[in-house]
DNA sequence: GCTATCTTGTTGACACTGTCAACAGCGAGG
DNA sequence: CCTCGCTGTTGACAGTGTCAACAAGATAGC
């Protein structure tokens, strides 16, 4: 049912579309299901978002605000080692936590990104924030050498929160304390990675 | 058209099912494109295959099947050191080659894993792949250590390979020079982490 | 050889989806 | 007052997965 509150339609469909997947999934998300989920026509979402893509865009951007601020509410810490733990950390617990939406902002083709400058933009501010820390724990560090670096990390914890979303590790007879420590090893394994050499 | 040759329905799905998706992505795939693409009715598909995410089933089965060989198909080398860099660039290169067949396998939800068996086994042989070459590189360490092993090198490959897939990293103004050797900088990466204490 | 049964494929229908087109109320500006 | 733009509605169309009823051809038992 409608909210009698006057909140805007366009920002209502965004919010019923991320209860919609956080209820049943992805493929399940259809204009028409937020539709009646506010109440209104099935074609009242379409005065605000042209296709359904449109849609799909939007909420990716705002998934991707709240991943960034997620981020940015890790453990305060003042050794940039640390602090890059912590980074790791914060990331994988948002993965594990909204593995859906995870999977949205990552693991679904975007819909026509150059139409979406908000999505691009959101996407970047949160990839950013690992660069900062980067840039922190390495003073004066080649800008080439920081993103080798941001690379290689984020592609650790994108493939660990990928696997771990996804059904094919349960299946895989994996000892179960290596399992449960999973996150904690990765880290430590990128400690190694990072240390001087020597 | 339907091919004359007696060739079963069941695999000829299949293998139409493969070419939609390598054509037009996979969402576009449908049982009566399949359907249309072999010149027969929209029912036929249905007495081989009981709905749609079945299909979809044997689809990544198969998908597993020729990874694993692509996989063991790598260069051949001695060392065993040498070896995991191999089948890393394996790994790499069928995710780049493959990536819509890759994202299916590791990025979709696995519809109903119980009622597939030779999903799953087919998708532990790949795994055990690693896990072998990790077994030749550190010759009498405890199980639980190779699986932990695994479980970092696999999270760096698809993590990468993930990353490249999707369409973030496009946009995020990384260093070209970066972006081009990044295979060959993570296989470095993952080898310091592996590389003896002090 | 004839019949019954199983396998394989066909046609037709239903509910659901995204999307287009035409229409309705309604507030702001002339 | 009257028009126009914004927002929302109803109705239609093609496409989808899936169920049900039917048809033809192979196969087994007698």
């Amino acid at each position: 049912m409608r909210k009698k509150t006057t909140v805007p339609l366009k920002e209502s469909c965004v919010d019923a579309a991320r209860e919609v997947i956080a209820e049943s999934g992805l493929e399940a998300l259809s204009l028409r299901e937020v539709a009646r989920k506010l109440g209104v026509s099935h074609q009242a979402p379409y005065r605000h978002y042209p296709s359904r893509d449109h849609l799909l865009a939007a909420v990716m951007s705002k998934c991707f605000i709240d991943f960034r601020a997620h981020l940015e509410a890790r453990q305060a810490s003042d050794n940039p080692d640390q602090d890059l733990g912590e980074l790791g950390r914060a990331y994988l617990s948002y993965a594990r936590s909204h593995s859906l939406e995870y999977r949205l902002m990552f693991g679904t083709p975007w819909p026509a990104p150059a139409e979406h400058p908000d999505l691009v933009r959101n996407a970047v501010y949160a990839f950013d924030v690992l660069r900062g820390v980067l840039r922190r724990l390495g003073e004066h560090m080649p800008a080439a050498q920081i993103d080798q670096r941001a690379l290689f990390i984020w592609s650790c914890m994108h493939g660990l929160s990928g696997i771990r979303a996804g059904d094919v590790m349960q299946h895989l007879a994996i000892d179960s304390a290596v399992a449960e420590t999973a996150s904690e090893q990765v880290l430590a394994m990128i400690g190694l990675a990072l240390r001087p050499p020597e």
